[in-house]
DNA sequence: AAACCGCACAACCGCGGGTGG
DNA sequence: CCCACCCGCGGTTGTGCGGTT
């Protein structure tokens, strides 16, 4: 009955990753590419569950990552794809190039949460709390700086409708999933975002996808990559 | 200077979906 | 068609660091 461990647990390390840990991975990944990660550690010589390699290696060992605080088009993004998809932070991250999930997610939870609840939006459901602060319709759609950055929601221009780009984001993000069933998906829940989806964010991400693009032909996308990397191990 | 607190990030755990035998 | 296995995802926890009192 039940499911197996994905790793036995004896002898199995945990905790953070040590430098020769994190080469031995790297140097692994790029030789042999990503796959079947359950080998992986025994044939990189490690003492981690397979699980770990892998959430190490997409989480941090990933050469296309970007590190550091996301900026406010980031942000922005997140927030409007957040109203979209809810916590699938893997999709909401597919929109988001050098981005992880674990990181969006992090950065939610740490920091645009909490911004969102200030402005007297539940971050949930992306609509004005129950209880308004009294200068909340003010900051709602105010425009003092700290939240300028987030889109209030109360201002009815979602851009998913006008903005070719994200539209496509989330086509390309939400292609064969089951997003759809994302019950507010559409509803007048929605309709109402902020007016700061801005171009600036978008030209930002188009800005991202080109220079990945760019990138695909050195190092390639976590995709690309992966496949470079897949082909130059798989046929050993 | 020390203690405390909050934040940011890294990592683990359990579950569900997809797939092959 | 069923079962077992593997992978990926989302939630949660742990830890280190910086700022404040």
């Amino acid at each position: 009955m039940g499911r197996q461990p994905c790793c036995d647990k004896l002898g199995v390390k945990k905790g953070p990753w040590t430098a020769e840990e994190d080469n031995k991975l790297f140097t692994f990944i790029l030789s042999y590419g990503p796959c079947c990660w359950r080998a992986v550690p025994k044939l990189a010589g490690l003492r981690r569950c397979g699980k770990s390699c892998r959430l190490r290696w997409t989480n941090y060992l990933r050469p296309d990552l970007k590190r550091g605080l996301l900026d406010e088009a980031e942000e922005q993004l997140v927030i409007d794809l957040h109203a979209r998809l809810g916590n699938r932070w893997s999709k909401i991250a597919a929109g988001l190039p050098g981005r992880t999930d674990n990181e969006i997610k992090n950065h939610w939870n740490t920091h645009i949460k909490k911004k969102l609840i200030k402005m007297g939006i539940d971050p949930v459901t992306h609509q004005p709390l129950q209880k308004p602060q009294t200068e909340s319709s003010s900051q709602g759609s105010s425009t003092d700086s700290s939240s300028a950055a987030i889109s209030p929601l109360s201002e009815p221009n979602f851009p998913a409708k006008d903005q070719p780009l994200t539209s496509q984001i989330w086509m390309e993000a939400l292609q064969d999933d089951s997003w759809s069933n994302f019950s507010t998906w559409g509803s007048e829940s929605y309709t109402d975002f902020g007016p700061h989806s801005s171009e600036d964010s978008l030209n930002q991400l188009l800005d991202y996808y080109k220079d990945l693009g760019d990138k695909d032909c050195e190092l390639g996308s976590s995709g690309n990559f992966n496949k470079q990397l897949a082909g130059m191990g798989e046929k050993d």
